[in-house]
DNA sequence: CACACACCCTGTTTGC
DNA sequence: TGCAAACAGGGTGTGT
């Protein structure tokens, strides 16, 4: 389930689940599952077991949980999930029959909803869970979104759920931010912030975009410039500024690299307003439901109908072992 | 360093 | 109907 809209979705679903879960028990169906874990399965198991998770923190198409171990430890950790290209999260109850493709399942005793089960389905096994150190962020701004107020009014954050402060807005009276909200899993380290973290950089990141030797769309998926674009919200994206997917990134005016990424921010925000992307059963929330943002795809996807601005059929073209989808006449290569 | 590409996997859908 | 090929929304490691 994998890009920004879709993983922010799970986040908001576990969060007021995990937060203050203690772990019950661990089961690995699969170790493949574990490949971004350092160690074997057991390490895995034995330091999650009895410790307790804090809240839901994402950065981009990174999930992770901080993480307090039943036994102290040199640095906090973070339980670190990563859905590749297939994965979920499913909330079970604890006699849930096992889900076909679960692969991890852990359980967990709830403040909020007892004891229950977080499946982790995934069908490819490019995803993973792994328990990782965390290491505080350079620039000391809280490292992901914790849930506050990407959606809805800020009297509904008020109320919130644990960890709000993540990512709140500094002012004199709002609560110092907990100290796992600084930290960073080692393994996301490198992601750069994604375009709805108010500590996103948007000039900066304009200036390393304008720098690049590449066509805008790799660039646009490069996760070390910013976070959270996959194929589909990177063709969306570049559909409403009217940009082509190859257009070199030296030869795009600062005016239009701003305008693509609030196109960018626009398509994120809109589509998870809607519960992100589902084509079938593999893109869902916590309790398997799908979002309905396929219905307001204008280009991914729609190769042979008609551009939603112009009428001129949308063209699907060979990208990188995968595609791209754009308008041909709306978006065209600009040479100046 | 920045970039392009191979690779990691399995289940479902499509086409012969 | 059966089978093979094509396809799928990801990140990482390696080579240039």
């Amino acid at each position: 389930m994998p890009e920004l809209p879709e993983v922010e979705v799970v986040r908001a679903g576990l969060a007021p689940v995990v937060a203050g879960s203690v772990v019950t028990g661990v089961t690995v169906l699969d170790e493949r599952s574990l490949k971004r874990h350092r160690g074997p399965s057991v390490d895995f198991v034995d330091r999650l077991v009895g410790g307790t998770l804090d809240s839901a923190v994402r950065r981009g198409k990174f999930l992770w949980f901080p993480f307090e171990p039943a036994e102290r430890h040199d640095h906090p950790l973070a339980l670190v999930a990563h859905l590749g290209m297939s994965g979920q999260v499913l909330l079970r109850s604890s006699d849930h029959p096992a889900d076909r493709l679960m692969r991890i399942r852990l359980d967990v005793d709830s403040p909020s909803l007892g004891r229950v089960r977080l499946a982790f389905v995934d069908q490819r096994i490019f995803g993973s869970m792994a328990l990782d150190e965390t290491v505080p962020t350079p620039d000391g701004r809280p490292a992901g979104y914790a849930g506050t107020h990407l959606l809805g009014s800020p009297e509904a954050a008020a109320e919130g759920e644990a960890g709000a402060a993540a990512a709140a807005a500094p002012s004199a009276s709002a609560p110092a931010a907990p100290a796992w909200a600084l930290r960073v899993p080692q393994q996301v380290a490198h992601i750069a912030r994604d375009p709805l973290d108010p500590a996103f950089d948007e000039s900066a990141v304009v200036t390393r975009l304008l720098a690049r030797r590449t066509g805008v769309k790799r660039a646009l998926l490069d996760q070390g410039l910013l976070s959270g674009v996959g194929n589909i919200y990177a063709d969306e994206s570049l559909w409403a500024a009217r940009v082509h997917p190859e257009q070199p990134t030296e030869a795009l005016s600062r005016a239009r690299a701003r305008l693509l990424l609030s196109e960018v921010r626009a398509v994120l925000l809109k589509a998870l307003g809607e519960g992100g992307t589902s084509f079938d059963a593999q893109y869902v929330n916590v309790n398997g439901q799908s979002g309905y943002f396929s219905h307001s795809l204008a280009a991914y996807g729609q190769q042979g109908r008609p551009c939603p601005r112009c009428g001129t059929a949308i063209v699907r073209e060979a990208f990188m072992n995968r595609s791209s989808h754009l308008c041909p006449r709306c978006q065209r290569v600009r040479t100046a």
